[in-house]
DNA sequence: GCCGTTTTCGGCCCGACTGTTTTCAGTCG
């Protein structure tokens, strides 16, 4: 049974937990933490650069003790101290440091003092007034703790980016009204484009912090105010949203925005960075000794330690401090590079809108092609398209692009995949269009083997041009099939086909590190919307956002292409 | 546990806020 990368960093958040627990050197646990978040973004297998004889000792953070210990769970899954820790402390202290306000200390304190050893027993602790007599612990504590209890079991559930999005745009837009605010901005995970947020973390500049936190404390939306200080404040919205909010004075934007953009990684090497220059660096600047040397704007901080910029999306220590300081960052896409649309539904099936009036908001967003793809007669709930249905639609198209709308329309099918690696339409109605996306619809379930050599199979299909949403995954809802995508990236490659990133902001699906995968390979990716309501073109934002996490840049973009580029890539793949 | 034009030992990012204290530990980001 090989074991993959995200197994293996489990592991090592796991060892970090059970060690955080048992009171170790804080440096010891950060190193697993970071070790796990290097092999969470490396974008090749472990197993694989040990067949090829790296060292891993080599990765940046890993040392001769962590490179054994990571091959080790890598062959077998197995670490003697995970099993060892595991042993040792009670599975309800992991669970316990995922409670609000609760760290190692009165984790231990609960467990050891109160011999609690489920989330029933600290409940019954609570109740008969036994938590208030430990030390550290007051009544304040105790109704946080039952309220995380009673609620959802304090485990806190991290909202899509454009859910937060619907939160954060009215909260912004009221706070920059308020009196001697200067300035606004959403800064932490949300800046950094990633798929979802825990928090919503908020930067103000003004002259003075008190009246700013007050006016954010007096929100409408605001359900609960959990702190409140001079220039920071935490609220929970009646959403259920946590929002932080910090205050700088306008001087200190660049300082501050950078550091509360994170990620807490990137902002730790920064700061070291610094630390070797004889420098020190927090939110309200850059230091030499008592002088303040710069962090108005963010470029200052980054110019400080020797680095060019670093767009928000890269700021995870995945590789882009090295590659900043070697003058190689990517050149990130933009929204505006999008030339136009590959996956799109009309009404023929399960959307919503006429091709007509789909043409003419895709012009009006300026594109120059959309390609009309609509389900195949497998996906009946969506009313798919049999072969004369779908020749009737090829027809309309070449009616309307007669007509010169001011738009390319391409004729395209979203087809099934299905479960043996056939498309759902014969090759010879294939033949007929500008593009075959593929997907999966169903049978989610097989084995990692079987699921791979499904997509496979269909990507050897005379007419397969681009894999639609390669894991099915839907976010917090559906976790993606088994599938061997590095396996799928190389038969990508390999047979000349493409990747769709799915912006739909429940899929996003290539994930950032997949879209890294890719381009190491030199896989180029769609960037497209599966939109089956006309505004929901607009959904390419998250798609973008998603690429630029994972450094894809214009020329990895299969749709950033004019359509005179455009065609001869598709038409190769129509073989 | 990592790392090194100060270092192979002794550092390791840095500050705000709360609650429980009676001057600060613990937690959080």
């Amino acid at each position: 049974m090989p074991v993959h990368n995200p197994d293996i960093a489990q592991s090592l958040e796991s060892i970090a937990d059970l060690l955080e627990l048992e009171g170790a050197n804080p440096f010891r646990i950060r190193a697993y933490r970071n070790a796990a978040r290097v092999v969470q973004g490396l974008g090749t297998e472990i197993s694989v650069l040990l067949q090829r004889g790296k060292d891993l000792s080599e990765l940046p953070g890993i040392g001769k003790d962590l490179a054994g210990k990571i091959s080790d769970l890598a062959r077998t899954g197995h670490l003697p101290l995970l099993d060892r820790l595991r042993k040792s402390t009670p599975a309800i202290a992991v669970e316990l440091l995922k409670l609000p306000g609760l760290g190692p200390k009165r984790v231990q304190a609960i467990c050891h003092d109160l011999d609690v050893h489920n989330l029933e027993q600290l409940h019954r602790a609570i109740l008969d007034g036994r938590l208030r007599e430990l030390r550290g612990f007051g009544p304040a504590a105790e109704s946080r703790l039952l309220q995380a209890l009673q609620t959802r079991r304090g485990v806190p559930q991290r909202l899509k980016l454009a859910l937060a999005e619907s939160y954060v745009t009215p909260l912004i837009a009221y706070l920059k009204a308020a009196p001697g605010v200067d300035t606004a901005i959403t800064a932490g995970s949300y800046r950094r484009c990633q798929e979802t947020v825990g928090d919503i973390d908020i930067l103000v500049t003004a002259k003075s912090g008190p009246p700013a936190v007050k006016h954010f404390t007096r929100y409408e939306e605001v359900g609960k105010v959990t702190a409140a200080g001079d220039t920071r404040a935490t609220v929970v919205l009646r959403s259920g949203l946590q929002v932080d909010l910090r205050v700088v004075p306008p001087r200190d934007y660049g300082s501050a925005l950078q550091y509360f953009t994170g990620s807490k990684a990137h902002s730790i090497a920064i700061r070291r960075l610094g630390q070797k220059r004889g420098l020190k660096i927090n939110e309200y600047g850059v230091f030499r000794g008592k002088k303040r040397i710069g962090g108005t704007t963010e470029a200052e901080v980054y110019r400080a330690v020797g680095l060019p910029y670093i767009e928000p999306e890269l700021r995870e220590n995945r590789g882009e401090i090295e590659a900043a300081a070697a003058g190689k960052l990517p050149k990130l896409v933009k929204l505006e590079d999008l030339r136009g649309d590959l996956h799109v539904h009309s009404v023929a099936t399960d959307g919503h809108d006429t091709i007509r009036q789909l043409a003419t908001v895709g012009r009006a967003r300026g594109y120059e092609y959309l390609a009309i793809t609509d389900h195949s007669r497998r996906l009946t709930v969506a009313h798919g398209l049999d072969p004369k249905r779908l020749l009737k639609e090829i027809e309309e198209i070449d009616r309307i692009n007669a007509g010169k709308p001011g738009i390319a329309l391409l004729k395209g099918i979203e087809v099934d995949i299905l479960p043996d690696g056939k498309l759902d339409l014969p090759d010879d109605v294939l033949g007929h269009l500008d593009l075959v996306v593929a997907s999966v619809h169903g049978q989610f379930n097989l084995s990692r083997e079987k699921q791979t050599e499904r997509i496979l199979r269909a990507m050897e299909r005379p007419h397969f041009t681009i894999l639609s949403h390669p894991t099915g995954r839907l976010i917090g809802e559906r976790e993606p099939y088994d599938v061997d995508m590095p396996r799928i990236i190389r038969a990508a490659r390999d047979r000349g086909c493409f990747l769709e990133l799915n912006a739909h902001p429940d899929r996003l699906d290539l994930t950032d590190i997949h879209c890294r995968m890719a381009k190491e390979a030199g896989v180029l990716i769609s960037i497209a919307s599966d939109t089956h309501r006309a505004p929901e073109l607009a959904n390419l934002r998250f798609g973008v956002g998603q690429a630029r996490r994972g450094w894809i840049e214009k020329n990895d973009v299969l749709n950033a292409r004019g359509l005179a580029e455009l065609a001869p890539l598709l038409r190769r793949t129509m073989r």
